[in-house]
This record gives structure tokens, C-alpha cells and sequence, in this order.
DNA sequence: CTGTTAGCGCGTTCAA
DNA sequence: TTGAACGCGCTAACAG
């Protein structure tokens, strides 16, 4: 009893016309007559006839879509303003060229499996080395793919900004201060997803950064308190809580601004008076807490991603395969002069 | 020279099976002997091929994805931490489906042609009554509808908190307060998108409830300062400046947290004491700024109505048309005693 | 310039 | 296990 849809087919018998003349109405008014098109549109009307998009681009070969692949669950992925930001910017795109913008969650807890079956124009990634299955996935379907902060050392386009370097900066600005007993709280390994072997993950990179900083004050991770937290307030709270058992820092170092004001959270209830420097810039962190952190803004990130993209899919082969954004260091109240 | 996509076919060839035989291999192994399936799988392997999801979908006529019509500009609507929180939402119950999310951006400034265009299973809107363009659109495409926030008057299925009882509620506790001389920053009136002219948005209910509680202290409208800002902190706070300069108010009620943070960074700008009551419950209002206001539950009206449109895609008639959520009064700092 | 015929894209599935 | 039709619109090639 379900009502069929009304196809092209209908409109050329109603008509009269062919359904060639029926599709040039619609696409190239111009290649037929007035007279037709008029006729056409009207019994078009008159039948509720609308062409189907899906038809439509499967035939173009196209999806006028972009796929942005979650890293994790909905849960913890799309809960994280950072992530956030980055949606932000790739939507904006998106908008401009007329695309829409498809949200990925794994499938079956799987991130390959959703790409095997998305059905978009390109997609593009956040945070993890892009495992060989995913690539093998890509390549067969010839799909283009932008990394955000991913590995970079992968014959893949990628966007990010200068990690080390930022890293180097964030952890300089700590010891300036003078503050010599350092807790350092980095990003779990497996950040986002396992990584290849020997993949230059973000955290390898920041890692490099912090250890040139030490290295000018004669320190080595040794001298350091260190964890790791996922990037939201609650592990950033369970983990300061954890380190503060057992030692005794002047001053927290995060990777993220969301462990980071789990961090600062911790601090406040105890009414301790310790410094703490985040790296992202989530709002949240800037403009309530006034947390001191690296600013990068994702948004750029997500802005810059999607622009690469758009050229790739368009057959630009000169496409450059590393883009840096710029970051900043931000002064807020939380990092305060070692006592 | 585009290397060809490996195609069904292909693989057909090369095994010396049907397209019939390799779709079995993929997708009912236990249709064909073991032995075809083993063959058929590593021929597949060895050549890179993947069956197309486009393809595939188009052949089972559907998408394997939910759209979501953004009401406005992405700049003005997915920055909207409302707005994120739906989202947030919707994307958990389509990862459960084992679906994808489609964010829709208006196409050529109209959510009528983005709507024309989605390639999705079924569409949720937010915050405007569906006009006749819209309807008529997805009464030829045959696509399902879930409104959240929109007007109740049609024959469309519907999610919201009861906005009336919320706004009466609101407004009573500022009344109890002793508040005499309030400023009310209502939403545009066009909202999100200009309503048909019968249409019974969320802001013409909420000045129902607000009539209401009015009426219980012989008060009416007129005898309010009122006025109109977007549910932004810039708005807000613009629309803040604009009544402070002729007024004097010893609260301000908005139709919108957004409005109300922004509200709030006047009246600390201006060391003023005014109390300050919003409306929605985003994080950074009740969290960070402690502000007095009416939750509801982003995230649950986009569950919500993912699980409706989920019932409906999937041909349940009886789902219910409307589907309240609870909403609460959530005391925070910023509504003070009257002097 | 107008309009048509026929075949394509790529899997799925019915009838044999 | 398979050939052929199907879903729906696009378009190259061709005829008047």
C-alpha cells in the first residue's frame, strides 16, 4: 500500500514528452523549447514531482557531501569542544561550496567500518595515525582523506600546527616562571586511536617539544611528575587528584584545556595554590577560567581541513600536503610565579 | 587517465562467477558454496574492491543517514551551544542505528532547497514552524519530519518542553523575588525563520506563560520593558546597553541563556545590581556563571527526536505526535531579592 | 534548435 | 547459481 514515488518516468508519459526532455527542464532549460519546459515544470507540479537527490547523484558520481570521521564514541568525541570548533569550521565550508557535512560515528565501535560505508566525497580525520586498513580503505575507494592533527609522516594531506614547537613554548613559559617541580599530565597514548608503530603522533611531537625546553634548564623528563588524562575535565580532575596523593607539584602541565580545568577544579577545592598551563584555548577555558594555555583554534583547524579537501576532490594534485595553522601563547590568571 | 573504480563486475570476471554470486559472497555468504565465497573474497582482496555504499544504498533505497536542517547560517546556528547540545544528542542515537549524521546547511541562503537536496532517510528541524514550501517538499519526497521546538498547530510530529508552563514558571520566580520593573528579552519573532502567519512558535507560547503569571500580580505586558535579541552574548548584550539607557530595571528576563551571558557582562561591566534570569541551561551559563534559568535539555529533546524519527523511518504509525520533555528551574546567583 | 533513443552507474534480487 | 530486470536520473549520439 505504500504510495510509490513519482519518477521522471511519470512526467515524460503524463507529458508526452521523453524523459531526456524531462531531466533538460530540470538541468538545462535552455536545450528544449519554452513551451516544454513550462509544460514540464507544471505536470511537475501538478504530480508532486521532485527528482531524487540520491539518483540524481548517483548518476553525477557525487554526494556533495564531506564526511568528518569520529574518532571515538559520540560520547566522548562529539562531547568535546575542541571537536566542537573543528565541526564548526569545516561547516562554514561546507555552506559556502553547497555541501552538506556528515557526522561519522563508528560503526560496531569501529572507525574503519564506518569509512568503508560512507557515503561521501572525502573525509577528513581528527587526531589519530591513520591506520593501514583505514588507508586501504580509502584507496580502494578512492577516496580523498585530510588529517587534523594526525601523524605526519604518511603520504597524507594533513593539518595541524607546529607541535613541537608549541609544546616547547607552553613548558617555557612554565619555567621562566621558575618552577621546577612539574606535573605533567600528556594525552594518553592512544590519544584517539591506536597508532601505527612508528607513527609521529601529536603527543611524540609535543614530547620532542618539552624535552628541548628541559633541556635548557638541564632537566629531563625524570625531573617531572608525569600522567596521562583523556581530554575532559573529569579525567583531568581523577588524574590531579591521583598526583596529588603522592607528590606535591607548584605547577600542572596539560595537553588539553578540558584536563585541564578538571585540573584547576581539583586545585580550587583544595584551596592549593598551584599554578596551570592547558594547551588548546577552548572557551570555556579562556574566557571563564582564565586559563593560561597555547591557543589553537580548531575552528581554523576544521576551516583549513575542509578547504584542502574541497581542492582534492576537485583533482588539484599540487594541493600542499602540510598545512600549518598558527597558534599563540595565551596569558591568563593560572600560571602564576613559582614560590 | 582517472584509474577506474573496480566495480561487481569485476570481480564477476575474474572468478568466473555471476554479480549475483559476488553480491552473495558479501553480503549472504550462505546463499553460495563456501568454496564461491572463499574465491570471490580473495579475488576481491587481490584486486582492491569494495562495494560502493552509494551504490549499494541507492539500490535499497535508503541513506543510512539522518539530516539536520540548521535553521539559519551555520555561523549563527552551529555556534549556538543549544544547538550543539541537539546535535550531540541526535549523533548518539544514530551511532545506536549504526547510522550517520547529516548536518544541512541552508543552500543558497534557503533551508527549503537543502532540504530539496539531502540525501538522508529523514530530516529533524529546530526552532521554526515548518513552512508550506518545506511541507510540500517533503510531502513529494516522502521523507520524514521531526520539529523540535516548532510550532504545534500542524500535523508534523513535534519535540519540545511544554513552553508555556516553563515561561509562566520563569517569570513567576523573578515575580516572587519582588521584582516590579523587569526588562524582557524576547527571541526575534522570527526566530529561526519567519513562520507562517498562524504558526504558534516557542515565543508566542512563552508570552502565553508569561501572561499568566502576570496576570496573577494584575500586571500585563505593558507594564514591562520589552525588546528582542538573538540567542547570542552579543545580542544580548547590545540589546542590554540599548534598555539600560532609558530604563532602569531591576532584572532582566531572557528567552535565552545566550542572551542572558551576554546581559550579564553589561551589568558586571556597570558593577550594576540586576538580576539576571535566562533560559535553556547551557554549560558556561550554569556552570561558570552560576546563572538562575529554565533547563531543558538539549541533548535530550535531539535523542528525542532522533528515537521518533528512527520509529517513523521505519514505518511505525502510531508514534506519538508530541513528545514533551521535563524541563526545571535551575537557581543560580544571579536572581536576587528585590530591593 | 528540439527532441528522442539507448545505455550507463553499481549493486540487489526475482524468477528460473 | 545465474540471467535479466530494476532503482532513477543523466547524457552521448543521433534524427528531424
Amino acid at each position: 500500500m505504500k504510495a510509490k514515488r513519482i519518477t521522471i518516468q511519470d512526467i515524460a508519459q503524463r507529458t508526452g514528452y521523453s524523459k531526456t526532455a524531462v531531466s533538460f527542464a530540470f538541468n538545462s532549460p535552455s536545450r528544449i523549447s519554452k513551451e516544454a519546459v513550462e509544460k514540464i515544470l507544471q505536470a511537475a507540479k501538478e504530480m508532486d514531482y521532485i527528482p531524487d537527490p540520491m539518483a540524481r547523484n548517483f548518476s553525477l558520481g557525487r554526494h556533495m557531501s564531506l564526511g568528518f570521521l569520529l574518532p571515538q564514541r559520540v560520547e566522548y568525541s562529539l562531547h568535546n569542544p575542541y571537536i566542537q570548533s573543528v565541526i564548526y569550521g569545516i561547516a562554514g565550508i561546507c555552506q559556502e561550496h553547497g555541501y552538506m557535512l556528515t557526522i561519522i560515528p563508528p560503526l560496531h565501535s569501529s572507525v574503519t567500518e564506518a569509512a568503508k560505508n560512507a557515503t561521501v566525497d572525502g573525509l577528513i580525520t581528527l587526531g589519530f595515525a591513520i591506520d593501514r586498513n583505514i588507508k586501504s580503505i580509502l584507496r580502494r575507494r578512492k577516496l580523498p582523506l585530510v588529517s587534523i592533527d594526525g601523524s605526519g609522516d604518511e603520504e597524507i594531506h594533513t593539518v595541524s600546527i607546529d607541535d613541537e614547537a608549541a609544546a616547547e613554548l607552553q613548558l617555557e613559559k612554565v619555567l621562566e616562571k621558575g618552577h621546577r617541580r612539574i606535573a605533567m599530565i600528556a594525552l594518553p597514548d592512544d590519544a584517539y586511536l591506536k597508532p601505527d608503530e612508528a607513527a609521529d603522533t601529536v603527543v611524540k611531537k609535543r614530547k620532542r617539544g618539552y624535552a628541548k625546553a628541559l633541556a635548557r634548564y638541564s632537566m629531563t623528563f625524570s625531573d617531572l611528575i608525569t600522567d596521562a588524562a583523556a581530554a575532559t575535565a573529569e579525567e583531568g580532575a581523577v588524574v590531579a587528584e591521583r598526583i596529588l596523593e603522592k607528590a606535591s607539584p607548584t605547577c600542572f602541565v596539560t595537553m588539553s584545556d578540558a584536563a585541564a580545568l578538571g585540573v584547576l577544579s581539583v586545585i580550587e577545592k583544595r584551596n592549593a595554590d598551584i599554578s596551570v598551563v592547558g594547551f588548546d584555548g577552548i572557551e570555556e577555558g579562556v574566557f571563564q577560567s582564565k586559563l593560561t594555555t597555547i591557543l589553537q583554534s580548531g575552528k581554523e583547524k576544521g576551516v583549513r581541513s575542509a578547504e584542502v579537501l574541497f581542492r582534492l576532490i576537485e583533482g588539484d594534485e599540487k594541493t600542499p600536503l602540510r598545512t600549518l595553522i598558527p597558534y599563540s601563547f595565551c596569558d591568563g590568571t593560572t600560571l602564576k610565579e613559582a614560590k
